[in-house]
DNA sequence: GGGATACTTCCAAAATTTTCGAAATACCCA
DNA sequence: TGGGTATTTCGAAAATTTTGGAAGTATCCC
């Protein structure tokens, strides 16, 4: 994963009103949950929770499926496998090794 | 963990800029690395730098220690454990259980 | 004390984000 | 075709973020 697509991907779960959409999709699982669900649980604008989906969806983390007329929304959970070990990906590799001290030959 | 504070550690992270200063304190463990160093690997200005630190502090993903002239960062390893079980918890517990049927009993 | 290095804080300009009403689009049903 | 529900796009104002030069603070060494 590149740090870009990685930032980006962490800057839209770095809203509050975003973190609680894609929690709220995390939570339900396969079945997803309807555009409309979101906004009777948020009671925001729906032109604000659009954006803030548009948003999630760019990033890879949300993907959305036309029911007639109804989006069901759903968390793309490889997507977040994906940056959970972007994150925690690489520690330490550059730290001193353990037994290595001051003046130790290589 | 509170939405608020995740949502304002998963802010600090999506900045390029700051992610890149966090992956390279998370490989360097537990040496941490001088904010001087940082500073020559990312070639910006000491004062942005100083800034976007202080956003890595505040969240508590990033703490500093003096050495004499030197301040040295470290990763804060148990908040990032703590923020990656955030966005991993509570998968899927609103789905529907796999054996539910439309009309079948509860 | 004087002077050097390491880093932060102050200030401010430019860019981006957040928000939502109004208008537009998509789909279904009769 | 007409009308209704679901959702997005447009447009724009307010708030926040990002950036860095200049000035300030902290610590060490002589």
């Amino acid at each position: 994963m590149k740090v870009e697509k990685a930032a980006k991907q962490l800057e839209a779960l770095g809203n509050p009103t975003r973190l609680q959409v894609y929690r709220m999709l995390v939570r339900a699982g396969k079945d997803g949950l309807a555009v409309g669900r979101l906004q009777d649980r948020l009671g925001i604008a729906a032109s604000t929770l659009s954006h803030h989906l548009h948003r999630l969806i760019l990033t890879g983390l949300v993907r959305q499926e036309r029911q007639a007329t109804t989006l069901i929304c759903r968390a793309n959970y490889p997507a977040m496998d994906a940056l959970l070990g972007f994150l925690a990906d690489e520690c330490c590799v550059d730290a001193t090794p353990a037994g290595a001290r001051a003046g130790e030959a290589a």
